[in-house]
DNA sequence: GTGCTGATAGTCT
DNA sequence: GACTATCAGCACG
């Protein structure tokens, strides 16, 4: 278990949304529950939002009772959920024009994994043993995943990530880190007939060499 | 390894 | 009524 660390502080957050979702890789999402600590490295992340991005919940500059959350203060969570099953968390952004927000989609598991696999459904309750390395490599994988995992659920909507339940601290940026190359790709899921041009804007960020990857970049 | 399909319900038009 | 910033399971070779 890594020593506890402190919060990043809200300044960290208050930047542009492609540095911020760049500066975001490398470091650690934490939460805390009554049965422990789970952290995570980010390894992969998303930009949504700006003065005009089409994919983008608050494209249209009003919030929704959905979207509400997007729109509030640089550093605290946006959380919603998509096809009706899964969640996805975002690190809301600071916005000069409408709201912005960065998808968090892919982390490495560090700490919590047994109750991560529970919570993903990957074992039994009552029979946890070593984990396979096929089971880490499908915990958090993915937006989806990852909320399984970290039991992030829309009661964490518009929650501020500065301390428990949820938070995110320093871990190892990755940002002029040489031994790492962060990748920019086109962002997954958009298609070309509700956004148009904006499915080939590199606006999705990785570590390039991350086993926990959502997807190959 | 790749690719297709169904599940599933909140949100918006 | 249609759509979705997803995933698991299955087929295939």
């Amino acid at each position: 278990m890594k020593m506890s660390s402190h919060p990043l502080d809200v300044d960290f957050y208050r930047r542009n949304p492609h540095t911020l979702a760049r500066d975001l890789l490398g470091r650690d999402l934490v939460r805390r529950t009554d049965e422990g600590i789970r952290r995570g490295r980010i390894v992969e992340t998303e930009v949504y939002g700006g003065p005009h991005d089409p994919a983008s919940h608050g494209d249209s500059g009003e919030p929704t009772d959905r979207t509400d959350s997007m729109f509030g203060p640089p550093g605290t969570a946006y959380v919603y959920t998509i096809y009706g099953m899964y969640q996805c968390f975002n690190v809301v952004a600071p916005a000069e024009q409408k709201a912005a927000a960065i998808l968090v989609r892919a982390v490495e598991p560090m700490d919590g994994l047994e109750m991560m696999a529970r919570d993903r459904g990957l074992v039994d309750r009552d029979d946890i043993g070593e984990l396979k390395d096929s089971t880490i490599g499908n915990l958090t994988t993915g937006p989806g995943k990852l909320c399984q995992a970290f039991d992030i659920g829309t009661s964490l909507d518009g929650a501020t990530l500065d301390g428990p339940p949820l938070w995110l601290e320093p871990g190892e940026p990755a940002v002029d880190n040489t031994e790492e190359s962060i990748g920019a790709s086109s962002r997954i899921g958009l298609n070309r007939e509700t956004v148009g041009e904006a499915v080939d804007w590199p606006w999705r960020y990785t570590l390039e060499d991350s086993e926990f990857l959502s997807r190959p970049g």
